[in-house]
DNA sequence: TCAAGATG
DNA sequence: CATCTTGAC
């Protein structure tokens, strides 16, 4: 979601240069995963695959965006989503929907010869599965990358780390992790600097958000904002009919919460989804360590398992900080 | 030098 | 999404 929390946000978005950001970022995984799975892909929408038919798209994103982070000097932490809450079953039962409708169009697209509509339909029906998280997790082990498994909503890990100064932002393409309190949030830490958009190529800079400033802005507080999302619709519950930013702003501040919100479907309580807004469940053991790359075992896992040229992932290792000429596959044979 | 196109 | 090659300027 997050996309209808947009509006309310909107005036507090700061473009940065990539030297202003350096730092530790906590990436939320399933976003960057969902992003590579997506957007790495052929024409006609197949994604980027080892001889036995593996997805590899997720393993080429992550080699080579973690790679210009460090380039960067940000040092990224990975932070994946555990069980999701029991409230967010609507949600997750709609994107099921959708993705399994979309992969139909898929396969008619492509017989249609359709390739446009075949790479839009393919990008939709993009599954963050157990294969995906797993080998992501084996890839960022051997690459040195710091990893953390959050129990339930990897967002509320991010800002849980933010918030007690063991990161310096969230990344994410999604809102949430605001609702959940991260006093930075990170968007579009992508490098190639453009994005297609209605089939034109426009630039795209990183953006950061700060989350006191938004509450300043909009002179409310933390609970105030939460609220405010809950009017609109989060993952965790429908939103008020005809109640879009600025009603939801009004009404909050006219202490009209608790009236209007037994309007919305919700599978919680309002005060519980609060609740869990402000205090979810997170690990709070974890260390945070980059580690010099297993070079053996990148290579291993890219390229004899996956079929990645040896020449690109060496080009991958390098920006990462590996020590040229250390122990490469070429030493083995 | 840079954008388009092919490739991974 | 990201890189590498190519070709126009």
């Amino acid at each position: 979601m997050g996309v209808a929390l947009r509006p309310l946000i909107a005036d507090y978005k700061e473009s940065l240069a990539w030297d202003q950001l350096g730092g530790t970022a906590a990436i939320d995984a399933y976003n960057a995963l969902y992003q590579f799975l997506s957007g790495i892909r052929q024409p006609d929408g197949t994604p980027l695959m080892d001889d036995e038919g593996r997805i590899t798209s997720h393993l080429s994103g992550l080699l080579f965006r973690t790679a210009n982070l460090v380039e960067k000097n940000i040092t990224p932490v990975y932070v994946f989503d555990g069980k999701p809450p029991a409230f967010k079953e609507a949600t997750l039962a709609e994107r099921r929907v959708i993705r399994e409708n979309a992969k139909e169009s898929w396969e008619r697209a492509v017989k249609e010869g359709d390739e446009d509509s075949a790479r839009k339909y393919a990008m939709a029906s993009s599954k963050v599965d157990a294969f995906i998280t797993d080998s992501s997790k084996e890839l960022l082990t051997a690459l040195g990358i710091p990893w953390i498994q959050a129990p339930e909503e990897g967002e509320a890990q991010s800002a849980y780390m933010a918030a007690a100064g063991d990161v310096t932002y969230a990344v994410s393409q999604d809102y949430d992790s605001l609702l959940f309190g991260t006093p930075k949030l990170l968007r579009n830490l992508t490098v190639s600097g453009k994005r297609r958009l209605h089939g034109k190529y426009v630039p795209v800079y990183p953006e950061r958000l700060i989350l006191a400033e938004v509450l300043n802005g909009l002179e409310m507080t933390q609970v105030e904002l939460i609220a405010s999302a809950l009017l609109i619709g989060t993952d965790y519950n429908s939103g008020v009919k005809g109640v879009g930013p600025k009603t939801a702003v009004k009404l909050v501040r006219e202490g009209k919460f608790a009236e209007r919100i037994v309007e919305s479907e919700n599978a919680a309580d309002p005060e519980e989804l609060i609740r869990y807004f402000l205090d979810p469940p997170v690990e709070k053991n974890y260390t945070i360590a980059k580690k010099a790359p297993v070079q053996e075992k990148v290579f291993e896992i890219l390229c004899e398992q996956h079929g990645f040229s040896e020449d690109r992932v060496s080009a991958g290792l390098e920006r990462l900080g590996a020590k040229k000429g250390q122990a490469t596959l070429d030493s083995w044979f």
